[in-house]
DNA sequence: TCAAAAGTGTTATGATTACACCCATGA
DNA sequence: TCATGGGTGTAATCATAACACTTTTGA
């Protein structure tokens, strides 16, 4: 901001004129279907609405920040798959200045304990994302902004694994890869596709007590933070 | 902001704490080198620093209004391909909430007659990418993620062609994702991929006073709207 | 007639697709 | 022994890469 400093003192006002806030698409993968986290609020007529986990931004926190500080809040932990969308400008009630809200998306297992434990105090549910109703505008601009971008980014790097316990089989990454594209998916193709990516790495574990042949359990290779990090992936769908 | 209207109305000063700034890295292929917008300054010492066009929210102004009200002031129209980054926050030299800056990037063709005068008008510098020194960090921060989504963009999408003149060469093309992706493309793969793609379209025109064989001008598809949109393609590099 | 850039054709390789088949397990 | 889902193999097809070649133009 060295410019600001010295010649923008007396425009000050203006740029703190648009009200921010944070809004967060928490995705999980709960029984092979894609959820969304939803906070419902009832209103005064007492019609229930739906919303994004969202929050202001605190005094001291970065917008990053704040964007954990709601995974915290609603999920118990804080350090998931947590990124940016963009921001999003709405006209505002009140002001002349648009309403602005910075969308993130997060990613989340849902088998941990934490989870369980704070999904039940707060006033939320895990709602599939082609159920999803009664969600307001801005909200939902947001909710398809981060398909698109989901969609996109499983394809381009591992960060769909975010969804998936530490130990997996491969039908479940390929479950996981149809559900969110919404396509199908060949199953040998898919599988010797993914084994010689060199993206998995045989536990050595089966499934147990299952009424079928036991699938064996893989999990992410290590260079799999670089894929993550560079998006050198292509699974090409 | 349903939620907002009633309940939050005590904490409206949480909202209107942090700065907000436009940031926009505009490009052009001038010459056919990824160049780059830069407005010069002086600073206390008499020093030239450069940065990224930019501009506060005026009252009214949208978020992308403002963005596009940049590239007139600065290129002398503002209906160039426009499309935001994100929002990139900065510790503030004198809040303890953050600066935020929401980043754009531009892509002009610089033959517009428009360009060039107002170009002479204001302090303003085309720069090659790979030239660029003296950017202050956030703004280097922001023309690095720029560049990032540019190189992801052009081979999911025709963007690219924004770069380019109505008609031209396949030949042009192909040095447009050379330049940008920094890379080396094989001229008859190429021409063949692109011709089979049906994104262009013979003009029936040919290269004039030229000391070689004469290329054909082509031209985009009209299809390419939707391809634009949707990022249906595939460029594969 | 030469250099320079446009433009064509051909073959080898590798990825993707489609599909048929075998394996392990509990009911 | 059957149903269910796990897992393997193979042949056809398609996209890509590498490279040699021909064409057109001005100097």
């Amino acid at each position: 901001m060295k410019k600001g400093d010295e010649k923008d003192t007396n425009t000050a006002s203006q740029y703190t004129a648009n009200k921010i806030e944070i809004d967060c698409v928490i995705f999980n993968f709960e029984g092979e279907i894609l959820k969304v986290l939803l906070v419902k609020q009832k209103d005064n007529q007492g019609n229930t609405t739906c919303q994004l986990a969202n929050d202001c931004i605190k005094k001291g926190e970065t917008i990053s920040g704040t964007a954990q500080n709601i995974l915290k809040k609603y999920i118990g932990v804080g350090n998931f798959f947590l990124e940016q969308l963009k921001a999003f400008g709405y006209p505002s009630p009140s002001s002349s200045y648009e309403d602005i809200s910075i969308g993130y998306y997060a990613m989340v297992k849902t088998e941990d304990k934490d989870v369980e434990n704070n999904v039940f105090n707060l006033n939320v549910e895990w709602v599939a994302v082609n159920e999803i109703s009664g969600l307001n505008d801005k909200h939902k601009v947001i909710l398809d902004y981060s398909l698109k971008e989901l969609r996109q980014n499983i394809c381009k790097s591992a960060i769909g694994f975010n969804l998936l316990p530490e130990k997996f089989t491969l039908l479940q990454v390929m479950h996981l890869y149809e559900e969110i594209l919404g396509i199908e998916i060949n199953k040998s193709n898919f599988r010797r596709k993914i084994l010689q990516m060199n993206l998995v790495h045989d536990s050595n574990q089966k499934e147990e007590a299952v009424s079928h042949r036991a699938a064996k359990f893989y999990s992410l290779n290590m260079q799999q933070h670089e894929m993550l990090a560079h998006r050198e992936l292509n699974f090409n769908f």
